[in-house]
DNA sequence: ATGTGC
């Protein structure tokens, strides 16, 4: 099948239909990233989800795509009532996601033993890497079985958290409809003991600097100013989300095959959204969504307590309020152009405009912030949707994206280039190939990648923030 | 991403 990318407007390219494609795709780049698109297959990935059936409006490809699983990575395809649902168009870390919280600290005044203290801290309150087991003894199967289905609040209410955590969560932390009972032992098992853990792979704890405010009333809504300590979180639902994904893969291609749907990649198994399979993968989804929001949150409180420790204060003295927390990994029910549509983002941030009723009220007026998180050596950055983003469903890139595979990456870069870009972050490593996968020189131009949808005025730019020291998940 | 495994 051959693809047409037919240039459309500034940074926006129409992949027309072709083949079974159902509806057109929209793919966002600058002329540096185009090439780099082109060169994997996500531009047929994009292709197959078009074809599946009760697609609707566009397939969106965001600036930092790449290829994954099925559908890829900064991908959006939204699904009808009568369409399907696929868990593949989710991911395999289901609610992968950050959380950015805002100190009232100068990072300036901090130096850089100091700051070599706080990592070491918080690595003593977070597990980090692949396989690892969360420390926290209150999380017993009750306590698990509750923040599935409760998500954030079950924690905040153990003091685990503030009260107004909930209304700066993506759907107040938990979304509706998690079903336990839809997710498999095997899953509940790997779950159950993993709460409160960072994982691996791109995963993250950061301190970082505000360097720089574009939108002031923005930055003020969300409490960010130059010079400002804030605490970047990225992590996801770990082996419990991933068991799911993998246990629904096997399920959805045999309800594929049951519904005669034609499934265009195994990685697209999809069943109809009101058939058992399909309502079953959404209450287990649910319940990994519900699972990383509460990760997140069992982190945060762990954070707060690291710096309470090393900064020998209350934690509230240091601020450390919760700015948002953004899901970039989710299938979620919204209201666009009048009906409801079933909205899957991989690797994609959502971005509610100005004004958009399903905002929290405390960020009504600007947009809840979007939080973007770049490689561990670059900046990241907070953005606000705005209405042109509506062909998108409302959608935003999740990161810079790689450009080079974790195995390309330990071959391409040397000691000499990966040093260089680590040269101004402290890092929680003694041994620089543990993260040479996660190089900065791995992934996209965090720059090009935020600013070729800004430049169109699909997000605004509301700061910038550079990294001061970061824990990664080590094996 | 992930007990990196059908």
């Amino acid at each position: 099948m051959k693809l047409e990318l037919v240039k459309d407007g500034r940074n926006r390219y129409r992949l027309k239909r072709t083949g079974k494609m159902a509806v057109e795709g929209i793919v966002y780049a600058n002329e540096y990233l185009l090439p780099l698109i082109r060169k994997d297959k996500s531009l047929q990935q994009l292709a197959n989800a078009a074809s599946l059936p009760g697609v609707v409006g566009h397939v969106c490809g965001m600036p930092d795509i790449h290829e994954g699983f099925g559908l890829p990575i900064g991908g959006v395809m939204a699904t009808a009532r009568d369409g399907v649902i696929s868990a593949g168009a989710v991911g395999m870390d289901i609610n992968c996601g950050v959380r950015l919280l805002a100190t009232n600290v100068s990072a300036a005044d901090l130096s850089i033993p100091f700051l070599r203290k706080i990592l070491t801290r918080m690595e003593e309150y977070v597990p980090a890497g692949v396989g690892r087991r969360g420390k926290h003894d209150f999380i017993t199967a009750g306590v698990f079985e509750e923040v599935v289905h409760t998500g954030i609040k079950s924690l905040i209410t153990r003091g685990c958290g503030r009260p107004d955590d909930l209304e700066k969560t993506e759907e107040g932390g938990c979304l509706p409809g998690a079903d336990l009972g839809a997710v498999s032992p095997q899953a509940c098992k790997r779950g159950a003991v993993q709460l409160g853990t960072l994982g691996g792979g791109n995963h993250f704890i950061e301190l970082q600097v505000v360097k720089q405010v574009y939108d002031q009333a923005a930055g003020q809504s969300f409490g960010l100013y130059p010079g400002q300590l804030t605490v970047m979180i990225h992590t996801g639902s770990r082996g419990f989300g991933h068991q799911i994904c993998n246990d629904y893969s096997k399920t959805l291609l045999a309800a594929a095959r049951k519904h005669a749907i034609e499934v265009p990649d195994r990685g697209l198994a999809c069943a109809p959204v009101d058939s058992k399979e399909g309502r079953d993968y959404y209450a287990a989804m649910a319940c990994a969504v519900n699972f990383a929001f509460a990760n997140r949150q069992l982190i945060t409180h762990d954070v707060r307590r690291a710096l309470g420790d090393i900064f020998a204060c209350a934690q509230d003295e240091l601020g450390l309020a919760l700015v948002y927390d953004v899901a970039h990994n989710i299938a979620k029910w919204e209201a666009h152009s009048g009906s409801k549509v079933l909205v899957h983002r991989k690797g994609a941030t959502r971005a509610l405009p100005p004004g958009h009723p399903e905002n929290p009220s405390i960020y009504r007026q600007t947009g809840h912030p979007v939080l973007i998180p770049g490689s561990m050596g670059t900046a990241s950055y907070v953005l606000t949707g705005t209405e042109k983003a509506s062909e998108a469903f409302f959608s935003a890139n999740h990161g810079a994206g790689r450009v080079l595979s974790r195995t390309a990456a330990m071959k391409e870069i040397t000691r000499e280039q990966f040093e260089r870009s680590m040269s101004s972050v402290l890092y929680n490593s003694r041994n620089y190939r543990e993260l040479l996968d996660e190089a900065p020189g791995a992934y996209k131009d965090i720059d090009h990648v935020v600013e070729t949808l800004a430049a169109i005025g699909m997000t605004r730019k509301v700061a910038r923030l550079e990294p001061l020291a970061v824990i990664k998940g080590k094996d």
